[in-house]
DNA sequence: GCTTATCATGTAAGCGCTTACATTGGGCGA
DNA sequence: TCGCCCAATGTAAGCGCTTACATGATAAGC
């Protein structure tokens, strides 16, 4: 094996005449060291007499060195990125997670894999396929996608780091909210202020497994029951977490013949749709149906929609720091942060 | 990660074994051939007999054995991802862009990487620094980011492979809408109307060098000069494309002595936050001051927005099936795609 | 039957780094 | 002055693939 190596291929795809990239021996033969030291010297590692790491340093920006990403992984055997895995992506609330996760990452020079995994299938292939995320990226980030126990088991066992937004999983860290106690906040909320045919906007949906909406409902239903006020199941709709499907929810309840006089929807988009449904049938909130509303989005103000607040870019920025720290941490430690929720009171409810 | 190391250097002991993913020589082994016709069997190359052909990939599904991508791209030159940047990342626009673009690479097997830049510090830091997109993914996509024309020759002499949105860049490939055209609609509109005391809500920030504000500002004036009512200067603020800008801006308005009587937002979102200092101030609209946005945002229809439509995901697939053609087209061939806006007339103007 | 394409497969040289280990050369205590 | 130690540097073996080229075998051509 002792080969000069000049034989380099033709660029592939490109004609020619392009410059090429310099690389790792360029520049120790321009510095007049060793590949080993450039390395060394450009990573800031101890042991390179100042006067060489200062020379290699110069050599480097001249020659607008930068090392090949994908080289040093394959060497050093981490990546520098973690995945995100989100249901949707242009949902208010995920675009607000995954920034705060990206400011986090960027800090630590970190890049972000954003992955949309929006059914059963595309999270199946996303976990196994031949897309598997590990071995392109060091960790995982879930946001609101399930995985299963199982699964965690199996990923655990061949050292993956992960953190999962929304719920928590077995052996790995998480970040949630109090779902039960936040719904019940809300259903509180609306017995105080003198409902009790009270009806619920979910966020359920066939293509996912959504935990949270149904976290929800179980504590907004169990706080109702203990109120005295059982939840009607025939009042409860679902629309999807999107605006459209929240004004069609509401529309139907609206057109029942009995309709609720307040509605718990599990995201403010959603109810932001039912606001416009009410609006379309001359009603208005909260005299003739409250609403109250879950994540304080920024218009939640504009509506003045009564919500459940929760503090999205914190999540995100958290579930960012834990991820970092699982890369880092040799003995696997994980960790359930629970963030708080707050009952905002507007006008709607 | 970080345990395979250790365990890699143990000697190949046939008992635990568990947590060792499986390579290509673990395959090449079981399935009694060489890795190269692993390699071209796994990768559905000619030149493997049928039969070769289902032995490895049974035994490579046995063995749940995934390539690695780093392995495959250190080798194969090419990284099977795009990278992408956006000024933000949580704003109703960018993930709908973004949305738009992750659909289409999903579809080809394409990872999305995903930067914001938010300054002009981190955009030069990303596009030189020690982050360099490219070795780190085919090819870029930015969306409003500028790129001088300095450094867009010097990408092309790299051989880099880049789609601008929102801009046109000499030599590549861009996607851009009629930005003068669409506002001097708006203008049109906000004179047929009868206003001549006419307000803007600009895009511009310190922080990035926006073109589409500008370019928009630029078609405004135009058009509202050639109808004989020139642009007061004095009418003009910066929402930095923020709902709270666009209030701020708009009290602004509101509080001269002599208020503008309709506005031209260019978002949506800063045109929600001017609707709601003009509710504040116990105005309406369109009867004190009518509004255009621009956008045609989800929400936009619960407002009553007058707005200018662009179909935004629409663009980012489009973005991403230009990014799909630069990777693989070996003589580089830049197309400029220009959607339509449309003026979408409702309540607010 | 013998040469020659043709296809299937194997061999091994990289891809551009990181890093364990080897080597060198002072500084310094005795 | 000698030897030791350690910082500074070099050497080279990978990391797990892809792929040009070599080899072998089989079918086809005359």
């Amino acid at each position: 094996m002792r080969e000069m190596k000049d034989q380099r291929r033709d660029a592939p795809t490109t004609t020619a005449g392009q410059d090429k990239r310099a690389n790792i021996e360029d520049v120790a033969a321009a510095a007049g060291v060793s590949v080993a030291t450039v390395s060394r010297a450009l990573r800031d590692l101890p042991n390179v007499a100042p006067s060489t790491r200062d020379r290699v340093l110069a050599v480097a920006s001249e020659l607008a060195y930068v090392a090949n990403p994908t080289a040093s992984r394959l060497a050093g055997g981490r990546t520098g990125t973690v995945a995100v895995v989100v249901p949707v992506f242009d949902s208010w609330y995920f675009a607000k997670v995954v920034a705060g996760i990206e400011a986090v990452l960027k800090d630590a020079d970190i890049d972000l894999l954003l992955y949309a995994v929006d059914s059963e299938d595309a999270r199946k292939k996303f976990l196994a396929g031949r897309g598997a995320w590990w071995q392109r990226g060091d960790a995982l980030i879930m946001v609101d996608v399930r995985l299963t126990e199982a699964e965690a088991n199996r990923f655990d066992q061949l050292g993956a780091r992960i953190v999962t937004v929304g719920c928590e999983t077995p052996n790995f860290s998480s970040i949630t909210l109090d779902e039960k106690g936040a719904a019940a906040a809300a259903a509180r909320h609306l017995i105080d202020t003198g409902h009790t045919r009270i009806g619920v906007l979910t966020g359920h949906s066939k293509a996912h497994e959504f935990r949270v909406p149904v976290m929800r409902l179980e504590g907004f239903q169990a706080e109702l029951e203990a109120l005295g006020h059982p939840l009607d199941s025939s009042l409860v709709r679902s629309g999807g977490f999107s605006l459209d499907g929240g004004r069609d929810g509401m529309v139907e309840l609206l057109e029942l013949e009995n309709p609720p006089t307040a509605v718990f929807s599990m995201s403010d988009e959603m109810a932001f749709g039912a606001l416009d449904a009410i609006k379309s049938h001359n009603l208005r909130s909260p005299e003739d149906v409250a609403i109250v509303g879950f994540d304080d989005n920024d218009l939640a103000t504009l509506f003045g929609l009564t919500t459940v607040r929760q503090k999205v870019e914190t999540i995100g920025a958290i579930a960012g720091r834990l991820v970092l720290r699982a890369m880092q941490e040799s003995d696997r430690m994980t960790e359930h942060v629970v963030t708080p929720t707050e009952l905002i009171v507007r006008a709607t409810a």
